[in-house]
Parts: C-alpha cells; sequence; structure tokens
DNA sequence: GGTGGTTGTTCAGTGGATTGAACAAGCGTG
DNA sequence: CACGCTTGTTCAATCCACTGAACAACCACC
C-alpha cells in the first residue's frame, strides 16, 4: 500500500528525538512489519526511510545483535525477539486470563467467537481471542490492527473518549476506510452512531467490515485511572443471528465486562 | 530470577555496538519483559543497565514515542507496539496457518494440545497451540520459552545441531536447569538422548518439566537452507497416555512436520 | 517542619556516532 | 566481455547525542 515513490521520514523535521538513533530503529521495524513481503534489504530501507546507507547498516547491525530482526541473505525481515516481547506484554495483562475462563463457562458466550481488543492510536489491536465455534474461523488473529470506525469494538471504544479528542481524529470531512459497501462513509454518521452507543452501552456492527457477519461490542469500564480502555465483542454469521441471541450475547459481555473492570479473587 | 545487585551491563565491554543507543534500548526492552512486575521506573531501569540517568531518559522519550514502551506515571512498561510486531513476525509464517488446519483434521491430535515451537538461542519459543482439549489448559502461552533441555521440542530441536554446536552449548560439566525430580541434570545425559533422538526421529519428555505431563515432539524438516527449524509437540496427561496412542501421535506428528517442510498448494 | 535520601529534569561541553563519498562486488543486458 | 546500474562495506572528518554534575520536587521518617 506504501508508494514508494514517497519516503516517509522517520523524524518529522521539527520534532528531532532525544535519541534518533532509537526512533529510527523503530521506524525500521514498523517499515519491515509493513512491508508485504515481510522482508526488506539494507538498501530499500535506506531509500524508504530516507537515512544514509551506512547508517542505516549500523542500526541493522546492532537491531541483528539484539535479534530484534533476523537477516536472511541480504534481507532483513523480524526477528524472534518480538514474539517473546509481546508475548510478555499480553502476560501482564491480568485481563486476557480472565478472560479465557469466563468465556468457558459462560453459557451462550461459550459456544461463539469472543475477542478482546484496546485501543491502539487510531486503530483497535486484538489481544486474544476465544473460539467456542471451530466452524468459524476468522482471519484475523491476535495483535492484529482495525481502524476504528469498521469495528464495532473500534465503536465502542470511541465512545469512550471525550468528544474534543473524537472530533480531532474524525473532522466532519474526513475520508474513512471502506471495506464493504454497508461500511460508514462519513464521520457525521460515525459521529451520530457513537452518541447512540453511550446511550445503550454497546455497539452493533452490521457487515461493515466482511459481508455476512455481524458483530456486537461492549466497554470494559476502566478501574482507577491507569491503563487503556479495553473492550469486548462477539462476532456471529448474519444468517444465524437473532434478537434474542443479541440480547443474551450483550447480557453475558456486560457481565464480563464489569468483572474485568472489578479486579477480585 | 535476576539479581539486584548485579547491574548486566547493556555493553559487553569489548564489543561496541555500530548503534549503542539501539543496543541500550533493546536492553531497556529486556530488563522490562524479565521484570516480575513488568514496571520500572527511570531510577530502576539506569541502575539496572549501568546507564547514566541522563541517557536513559532519553532512551525512554524515545522508546516511548514509538510506542514501544508505556510510560504510567513514573513507571514504565512494555508497549502495545511489540504486540503488532510479534503478530507482524507471526503472520508471515505459513506454516502457523497450515498448522492449525492440519491440526483440526487430523484423527487422533484434533483432540490433543499440540504445539509448535522454535529454537530461539538456546532456548524454545512456543509460536501457536492448538488445543482440541479444553479439558486441559496449558500455562504456556505462544510466546513463552523453555529451556532447551526441559522439553521433547527443545531435545528435538537440539538433535537437529550440529555437535560442535551442541558441545558449546552444553559441556560435559554445566548445569542444567531443574524443574522436577524427572528433569535431566548432567549433559552428558543430555547428548545420550539426543543420539537416541537421531536414531528414532522423535523425542519424549517424562514429566521432566511438569509431574503428571508426558510430551512427544518431532523435527520439522527444514526446508532449503533458509529459516530456523522448528519442531511440533503433542503434551498430554501422563495418566492416560499408551503406547499404541503414542505411536499413533507420533505417526500424524510425523505427516504434519512432512507436510511443513513441503509447502505446497 | 526540618532533614536525608530519593526521584526525574535541565544544560553546556565533549567524545564518539553519524555521514557522505569513494570503494568493491554482484547482476543483468546488449 | 565490457558496460551501466545496482548492491553493501570502508573510513576519516564533523556534528550532535551523550554525559555528569547541579537542579528541583518528592516522600518518609524522625
Amino acid at each position: 500500500m506504501a508508494d514508494s515513490r514517497t519516503p516517509r521520514s522517520a523524524e518529522g523535521l521539527g520534532s528531532s528525538s532525544p535519541a534518533p538513533a532509537v526512533t529510527r530503529a523503530a521506524a525500521v521495524l514498523d517499515a519491515l512489519a509493513e512491508a508485504p513481503s515481510g522482508r526488506l534489504t539494507l538498501s530499500d530501507l535506506s531509500r524508504e526511510l530516507g537515512i544514509p546507507k551506512s547508517s542505516t547498516s549500523n542500526l541493522l547491525m546492532a537491531l541483528e545483535e539484539a535479534r530484534l530482526i533476523t537477516r536472511e541473505g541480504a534481507e532483513f525481515s523480524l526477528g524472534r525477539k518480538l514474539v517473546e516481547l509481546g508475548a510478555a506484554y499480553l502476560s501482564r495483562l491480568d485481563e486476557v486470563q480472565e478472560f479465557y475462563k469466563f468465556c468457558e463457562q459462560a453459557p451462550t458466550l461459550s459456544g461463539e467467537t469472543v475477542r478482546i481488543a484496546m485501543i491502539d492510536g487510531d486503530h483497535i489491536i486484538y489481544l486474544a481471542r476465544y473460539e467456542g465455534h471451530p466452524a468459524v474461523r476468522l482471519t484475523s488473529n491476535i495483535g492484529d490492527k482495525m481502524p476504528l470506525s469498521l469495528s464495532a469494538v473500534g465503536k465502542v471504544l470511541l465512545a469512550q473518549l471525550h468528544d474534543h479528542d473524537i472530533e480531532a481524529m474524525f473532522p466532519d470531512d474526513v475520508e474513512l476506510p471502506v471495506m464493504t459497501p454497508k461500511s460508514l462513509r462519513s464521520a457525521v454518521e460515525l459521529k451520530a452512531q457513537v452518541a447512540a452507543i453511550r446511550k445503550q452501552g454497546y455497539a452493533l456492527e452490521d457487515e461493515e467490515s466482511t459481508l455476512g457477519v455481524v458483530c456486537l461490542a461492549v466497554p470494559v469500564p476502566t478501574h482507577g485511572a491507569h491503563g487503556p480502555s479495553l473492550g469486548l465483542s462477539v462476532t456471529a454469521l448474519k444468517a444465524t443471528f437473532s434478537e434474542e441471541q443479541a440480547a443474551l450475547m450483550v447480557k453475558e459481555l456486560k457481565e464480563l465486562a464489569h468483572s474485568l473492570g472489578n479486579p477480585m479473587g
């Protein structure tokens, strides 16, 4: 997707980093993560990030020594250590452990596909997935990202933000990403939904990211001031989706959200 | 585990990194990943890594801007971007996708707990887990590490290495980590097992990491020269473990390994 | 409230990381 | 095979990131 003609400068001109080498190294990791093939050469990186070749070479050597990237011939790709670090992050979230336990025991949810997600910049990121439903395997994985406007969790998390933050992210004339004919197209429409979500306490996504698939989501009340807000969602096939079922799911999701929000034994 | 009295210098004295800031930043991430609570203050990090406070402050600011870490008051912890990056790494491994598909269809394995792992320095790291067996939920997670000598996959991957590499990692007088009374204690014993594993083509772990639990593992033939070698394992309760079952599992594991090793439609 | 030991931030000097040009090695192409 | 166009590595000069000490803010404990 990234236009290879447009080098995205690692440094935003005026904003000089307090540790440029680190900022640039992070840009290297990003570039590798976003590259379609996942593999780039020194020259590729140097060109795309606008970093001199010799400097890039130094960065890559340091990153390789830290196992954050791997060299394979002349091509570099992400390293295994990133899996460790990502896992270390997730293992610290007690919510994830409890999430699994709860899903297994919940009468309705235990048979569905449930996910827990978190807001991450202008996207959501999936942290864990419970699959009671081996028949419907989602293509999305832990760690995957999604635009806020295209998912139920995204909308529900958006609804948790202050209005001026929402306005900053979605001015009225902004272009929203579109994945299906039913995707929301205007920021005005999105903000109207946000208002509705705040009233009813849950969000619905009706084939807006994948045709034939609907999603329900609720927010997890953020306990105390610390930690970013989490959201929960159930995914179901539109064909087998009924009002009563939806009501049950929302009820159980809210129970789960409540128990995640109030840490107890 | 880390003796807080012993600052592990980020730089190995003589070996000066071509990009010290990056190496130090990586050390910061490691320290945060290993910290029991997952949260450290600027001073903690400065002390433990032997980096001046002012420099540490700069590193942390740059890391935070890259979302590789998060600040929470005065404490720093790993950032969400690491989950993304780890996921990006895993999503590139086609093996993982095929692994899931195969497990679901395999007659015996589909009811068991199967994992795929990779060698990572002197440990193994789990890349994916299939659970046909909701009754027995493992405590281990994707991204977790394990010493080579304590798991069936570890031993089977060790058996793939050249003898001189094994000798370098496990000289005869080395102290092996111990987790149960049945854990291997001497490197000599370990190397004898490696020889046996090479003959029979699979490895067995008999309550060496967890009492009551046994594991079988086979290697995935590394197709071509590139990519590190992978291993597959099934975990079962010792109580419900029979010879015939073991034979079936090894057979299916080998089939899976073969299909992973020979990429096809 | 004073006091000792923290904490994180500021700032000017300097030593080392960064750099660009010049190098060597690979690869299609005519 | 010689040619252009890549690629990655080398090296000395310069600039800027790192440093250490001095600072301010905080907490805990008499």
